[in-house]
DNA sequence: ATTAGCACTCGACACTTTAGAGTGCTAACA
DNA sequence: TGTTAGCACTCTAAAGTGTCGAGTGCTAAT
């Protein structure tokens, strides 16, 4: 479906329009700002096809006119043009992280604050899967007689920790060894693999002591198969207030229900982005979560050393200005993605 | 400031209704609802004498009154009958952990959640602070030639991590004996105090060694004494929206805004209980945190056999249901106090 | 001391009016 | 044939108007 290129320009200016001002945009006001060349009367008759060819709407007979999800779909599409941010730009965004950064968490923590900061959206993160992670070290540490901590550190960097109890017959050397076998057996495999082969894979190392270790072992399965779900870090969910379309009480609390359940911002940082890269942009209806049919949403995903490890998603009302936007979330992923690589060297 | 009997009935009866009904309330309502045997004239003389002591107001001249601070002050303190819950009740509220409690923060997590849920207020949990707490182990355990791992674990169980660089010249004995030594010299000291003085503390005991371990005792150091702030939970914050209080966009801008700086939440949690035993109940301007000054705070401390380490709080409209929510607040206080002597045992 | 009665105040709400923005259609024009 | 000016028409938002009723304070009677 193409459009001729005057009915882009109406669109075009109706959309850039409506995104500024919130304010349903006549044909009047599109020959006074956009310098077409033609009289309103011609963009109306352009607008009453457009209308009928459903890129934009008419909220009631004596109002302009407001895109339609089709007409931003297109915009998004077609018209658009990609901004690139520039140096000064950066530079800028840059400073906002605060300088001590100390551990991958709050680096995650402060790249979405930013990017709902500088967007004026809300904004999403989803950090790295611990299950898809691989084991780097495991390590029993007895804090005394009858409990030990089980700690597990994957290649990624990140930590889990669980304290264990201790049956009374194991001593300090059996853990020793019990650690020392699994690292050999399991350093390397990823965890999802790890949870569902443990015991067999140690089961034998470990058979003549298996009286012994069978509960410890036990705890340990559990430590390694407990959902350590990835964390979704989400910030900015105040913005939306600034909305003009949000001045409506009860849509506030819908969306704002909706963005405290993780679920819910996970389908949402899935559904753009199954983990491919790219910027992929969800327009009002194309979500699939109800209560996000006015809303779109600019996900994206970042990488560690070229593996995508997690994404990062904005939220905003579907009169969203998307070119800013996707600049932002392009940069501020590729940005982040670089992050992590320094900070896990090359390894 | 004492009130003849009959005021203290009207003054009751007004602020039952206003809580109930967020209406203001009349004469005349008074006397048909709450029997006190006289009629809506003489009730209107005692609510004009309240009016004039300061413990209710009108809104405008044709609408009836409204309890003042003040109001609700007198209320809470000597009008409210603590209600204390039945065993129903009780276990109504625990149904509503999930059974499978893995961890503290799970369990605190919860609490809260469930605290927000029935009181239909917003809830606010600190837990635990790492740096009050005594150390119980730290180790170093080796990643690789030129990464370790902190780790530190505090009697209350809690445990935080911290990857260091290494410098070359160190090997694993070395790092054995480090742990070692802090072990031998620091356990059961409180992490606040170790802060301040571990160089000290220890640097005898390494002197000889002094040139090689440095850095990595400054990067122990760093570990110990980051600001492992404690942790504010905080659950509820839309249920705000379902009070008529609230109906302005720009009151709930405001307050959410404040709700989501930790640093005003630990002042809220603060303000009333500095960490004594208790309830404690902050009403309107009392608050000390502008932009809480139409909104009432209930707080209350947590402690783990018998020391006091946290502290939970409730924050609703001035015209809050005290009554219930202070019962609440007692029972889950209490019932977390028992769940976290439960979780460490007698230790 | 209490109460009934009454005049008075004031906000809430429904209704009307008005102004203005924007449209679609038609007829004229290049 | 595409473009444009002109015009009647529609509809909303905002301002103005009137009425209703809740609630009060005061006064005089009990």
């Amino acid at each position: 479906m193409t459009l001729d290129e005057r009915k882009q320009k109406v669109l075009q200016a109706i959309i850039k329009d409506y995104i500024a001002t919130a304010e349903p945009v006549g044909s009047r006001t599109i020959a006074k700002k956009y310098d077409l060349g033609v009289s309103p009367a011609t963009i109306r008759n352009e607008m009453a096809d457009l209308e009928e060819l459903g890129y934009i709407e008419q909220p009631h007979t004596s109002a302009g006119r407001i895109p339609s999800d089709r007409g931003y779909r297109y915009y998004v599409d077609c018209l658009m043009n990609k901004k690139i941010m520039s140096r000064d730009e950066e530079k800028h965004i840059i400073k906002g992280y605060q300088t001590k950064v100390k551990d991958v968490g709050t680096v995650l923590h402060q790249t979405n604050t930013i990017i709902s900061n500088i967007t004026n959206y809300a904004s999403l993160l989803m950090g790295p899967q611990f299950s898809k992670s691989n084991l780097r070290h495991v390590q029993l540490v007895p804090l005394d007689h009858n409990k030990a901590l089980v700690i597990v550190v994957t290649d990624n960097g990140m930590v889990q920790t669980r304290m264990i109890d201790l049956p009374q017959t194991i001593n300090e050397e059996d853990l020793q060894k019990i650690s020392q076998v699994m690292n050999a057996k399991l350093q390397g495999l990823s965890l999802e693999h790890i949870k569902r082969t443990l015991i067999n894979e140690i089961y034998f190392e470990l058979s003549k002591h298996k009286h012994i270790f069978d509960t410890t072992m036990e705890m340990i399965q559990e430590t390694l198969s407990l959902d350590h779900e990835e964390k979704v870090y989400l910030a900015g969910t105040l913005n939306i207030l600034n909305q003009p379309e949000f001045r409506d009480l009860n849509r506030v609390k819908t969306l704002l229900s909706l963005l405290e359940q993780d679920n819910v911002l996970k389908e949402i940082l899935n559904e753009g982005s199954q983990m491919e890269e790219g910027t992929h942009v969800t327009i009002g209806a194309e979500n699939k979560v109800t209560g996000l049919k006015d809303c779109s949403t600019i996900t994206a995903t970042y990488q560690i050393n070229g593996r995508t490890v997690g994404s990062v998603g904005v939220i905003g009302p579907t009169r969203m200005d998307y070119e800013k936007a996707v600049a932002i979330v392009e940069f501020m992923t590729r940005h982040l993605s670089q992050m992590m690589k320094d900070f896990y060297g090359g390894s």
